[in-house]
RNA sequence: GGAGGGAUGCGAGAGUGGCCGAAUCGGACGGUCUCGAAAACCGUUGUGGGUGUACGCCCACCGUGGGUUCAAAUCCCACUCCCUCCGCCA
């Protein structure tokens, strides 16, 4: 969440930056009301406190001294202060879970430097790498699901009777190819990240901590007789990984990645792309993920949007890079970029990364902390992250894009060997 | 799933309901001493909120949340986590 000095120091500004966000003025000014109004409150409580607390004393001495009467009659002056005091507690506890709900539904700020816009259509391609709509044959015209289902290596029908739809199931050569592209991408960003096999199914504040609940908890799957959410990307449970703890300011950053599948009820997209891999509501991902000082932040983004793009060069896909303007920006995003794969068979542009910078509201909502070398009180640490590899429009693209012209799929060079000789893929 | 035990500051570990934000030991840091070091001695050693120009002061926090009481680390209830034993299990 922001910071709840900026409502109080900073309001103007505040309710400016979220503006970029479309987040409504009134928003922001009713958070502040309940900041000012819990502080008030909680002012008076310490003070009645204080006052309970210093005449318990005098009860205590009093009865030490043998001075029942005087005893009784402190006794009662301080239990009519507690009654008091108990009353203003409460008022002071609501007003702040009510500012702590609000806080919770407020966008994070976007970075000064973020691209200002309205929408999704005015997000700008920063880059294209590779793209040439004329070197394409008919062949490679074919949308994955009908090459999926000629090679006998994606059954959606199969999934769906498991399932429901939009649960992919994957057979042969597909199977190991989902397999081989997540361990394809572990071992290329193992030089600086940190391998983790995190749950898959974790507790509600985990997911309050990265910024899906409590606004969006339609998206996600819940297992109610456990009260456990089945994670939407290894985000979560990378970034809550260290919730609560103050690290020293020598080990950031901290470079983590987890290979975990990823489980999404789309709820709001019903309809939209929904014809083969193009979104499913399981899928396997490899996430990378920093958690560090607000200084390394820059530099660390560049490093992760190199690192998404450079295993989508590495495969040989085309794709572009789109920087995610303000209007558009998820709810924790301070700046984003979303890398897309371009993909033959479907003419489309796929999101295939999405390479954020979450400035500290990630880090806030989770009290990730850092000890700084110089001394003085902790500072919340800045996070980002990005999608090292999202299987299944990886997937989508390299069939449509390795198909030859008699109808089998030759898979690039970089991931022979993680394929088990299945480096081409023939119709059976 | 059943039966027990536990959770206190950086670590270990005390704590008859009032003088406990918390003994003691250890660690770390600073200082005295020393040519230097060790030893010894002295001091410091948490987080959050509020308030003041400032030394400061006030409040909260002894796993979490409730409750009892004039007063809770201490009593009661619920939950979480850890440990031991039994059962079950890939």
């Amino acid at each position: 969440m922001i910071d709840v000095h900026l409502l109080r120091t900073d309001l103007e500004a505040t309710k400016a930056a979220l503006a970029r966000k479309k987040v409504p003025a009134g928003d922001v000014e009713h958070a502040a009301a309940l900041d000012a109004e819990g502080r008030k409150l909680a002012s008076q409580a310490d003070a009645l406190r204080s006052q309970v607390k210093a005449l318990s004393k005098q009860v205590g001495d009093a009865m030490r001294a043998g001075e029942e009467g005087r005893a009784a009659d402190l006794r009662q002056q301080s239990k009519r202060l507690g009654e008091d005091l108990a009353a203003v507690e409460e008022r002071a506890r609501t007003a702040q879970s009510q500012l702590h709900e609000a806080l919770l539904r407020i966008p994070n700020l976007p970075a000064p430097e973020a691209l200002d816009g309205a929408s999704e259509a005015d997000n700008v391609v920063r880059r294209t790498v590779g793209f040439d709509p004329a070197r394409y044959g008919p062949h490679q015209r074919v949308p994955h699901w009908d090459i999926g289902t000629e090679l006998g290596i994606l059954d959606l029908e199969r999934g769906a009777k498991l399932s429901g739809s939009m649960f992919p199931l994957f057979r042969g050569a597909g199977a190991t190819l989902c397999r081989a592209l997540c361990q394809f991408a572990l071992d290329r960003n193992r030089d600086a990240f940190t391998e983790i096999r995190p749950p898959s199914l974790v507790r509600s504040p985990a997911l309050e901590a990265s910024g899906q609940l409590p606004k969006f908890a339609d998206d996600a799957y819940h297992v109610e007789r456990d009260d456990l959410w089945a994670v939407p990307t290894a985000e979560v449970p990378l970034t809550s990984m260290h919730a609560g703890e103050v690290l020293r300011e020598e080990e950031l950053p901290v470079r983590v990645m987890a290979y975990t599948p990823c489980y999404r009820r789309e709820a709001g997209a019903a309809g939209r792309d929904t014809r083969g891999l193009l979104r499913v509501h399981e899928f396997d991902k490899v996430e990378i993920l920093a958690v560090c000082k607000r200084d390394q932040a820059g530099e660390l983004h560049e490093d992760i949007l190199a690192r998404a793009t450079g295993s989508i060069e590495a495969l040989g896909l085309p794709y572009r890079v789109v920087e995610i303007c303000t209007g558009d920006l998820g709810q924790s995003q301070a700046r984003q970029y979303d890398v897309e794969i371009y993909a033959p068979g479907c003419d489309m542009w796929l999101e295939a990364s999405s390479v954020s910078w979450f400035s500290d509201y990630q880090a806030r909502r989770a009290a990730i902390r850092y000890k700084p070398l110089a001394g003085g009180p902790p500072n919340v640490c800045d996070t980002l992250n990005g999608s090292a590899l999202a299987v299944p429009r990886v997937w989508a693209a390299l069939v449509e894009t390795y198909r030859q012209p008699d109808g089998s799929v030759e898979l690039p060079a970089p991931l022979h060997p993680y394929l088990a000789g299945q480096t081409t893929i023939r119709v059976i």
